[in-house]
DNA sequence: TGATTTTCCCTTTTTGTTCGCCCACAATAG
DNA sequence: CTATTGTGGGCGAACAAAAAGGGAAAATCA
């Protein structure tokens, strides 16, 4: 069943509140909140919606709403249109952040090089020198060559899958260096290496 | 049973409405959308839609017109390109990588909390300690409060914005930490300091 | 006892429904 | 070739019902 427009919007500030605060609103706040002087329009308001099973309460509890997975899927949908966020500036150490001019948008796109991209989870940190940590999700490209200085997911000798820098040395020899000053660097020849993909891009999540 | 050019675009701004807002336009708005002078004409193309199962609604009711699935499969666009990528395993130093049971996916979406998150790109080392690199772009989610030990973009003093790691001290004050041995933490009275953002996520691109 | 929710009854506003009538165009019958 | 008929699209006004809002008081829980 739909919504109307009141109802949304009752839904939404009951929605915005319980995520402000953690706690559910009463009665009086959300009528405060609407604009409503009558706590009979409130509660006319919270029995539709249950009645459209977008929430649930206790019958005579004070702050018993909780909200229904229904309203969570039909409205809470991380905007699956575009995958693109507001870039809204740079921040500096110290400094303001410079506003950027036009509404430029980061968009997850750009980090994905083509349709043959994968991601793997890193383990350890032997590429820290480089920033990349342990639990950082890394993107790769396929590729069957690496220039000199990319940062790859090698084979070596057929048993091992490493994350490091790739550099060719001479007499056909090449050096798989880690980011880690503890690390010592690998150096086999070429026809031991086989380069499994390239880094595009590495991905952090905060809790 | 196929529609006219007008029943489209009736039906067309339905849908766009209802995708905009949340709850399904008024006969009104859609006549004001349309160009129409009477009701009884949005009435009609509403009538006609249900009978040929584009849509149905409640007799009587205002506000109460849902899109029926035949819509939505003629006409939706199919699926835009799931930001999704096949998690293949986890790397670590100098082992094998482990390969992951099922056909697990990174999800751009999860990198992104609610609809109100927003980028910034970094400038400078302030956070080099924690890894966060000159060029990273973050996502930041708009909170008015933090925990100790979030990572924040905070305005110092109406004038500053920096992003740091958020304490607080004793006597209402707050310790805005660097990830930076050379630089020094800011610590001042709570009441100057205004978070703008909490850390979400960290993005590099290679080239 | 105080904060909250529920209920009764009422008014106002918003919205949907219906009816008669109009025009333009295309297909069809005379 | 013209007259007739059907259909999609449109208009305005009168009317009816749902949605929304209100005041006050009773009921309930903590």
């Amino acid at each position: 069943m739909a919504l109307t427009k009141r109802q949304k919007q009752v839904l939404d500030f009951i929605a915005g509140f319980l995520n402000e605060n953690g706690y559910c609103p009463s009665y009086e706040e959300i009528a405060r909140g609407l604009d409503l002087a009558s706590l009979a329009t409130v509660h006319k308001h919270i029995s539709v919606l249950e009645t459209k099973s977008y929430l649930k309460r206790g019958f005579n509890q004070s702050r018993s709403i909780e909200l229904m997975p229904k309203y969570l899927q039909e409205y809470q949908r991380p905007r699956p249109a575009a995958m693109e966020i507001p870039l809204l500036g740079r921040i500096a150490a110290g400094a303001p952040v410079e506003a950027i001019e036009q509404r430029e948008t980061l968009n997850f796109a750009d980090y994905v090089g083509n349709a043959d991209t994968f991601a793997l989870e890193v383990r350890g940190n032997s590429m820290i020198d480089d920033h990349i940590c342990d639990g950082d999700r890394i993107l790769l490209e396929h590729v069957a060559e690496a220039r000199d200085g990319d940062i790859v997911v090698a084979l070596v000798a057929g048993s091992e899958t490493t994350l490091k820098r790739f550099y060719r040395e001479a007499d056909g020899m090449v050096r798989l260096q880690p980011a880690n000053s503890t690390l010592k660097p690998i150096v086999v020849p070429a026809r031991d290496v086989q380069i499994q993909g390239r880094l595009l891009a590495v991905l952090r999540k905060y809790k």
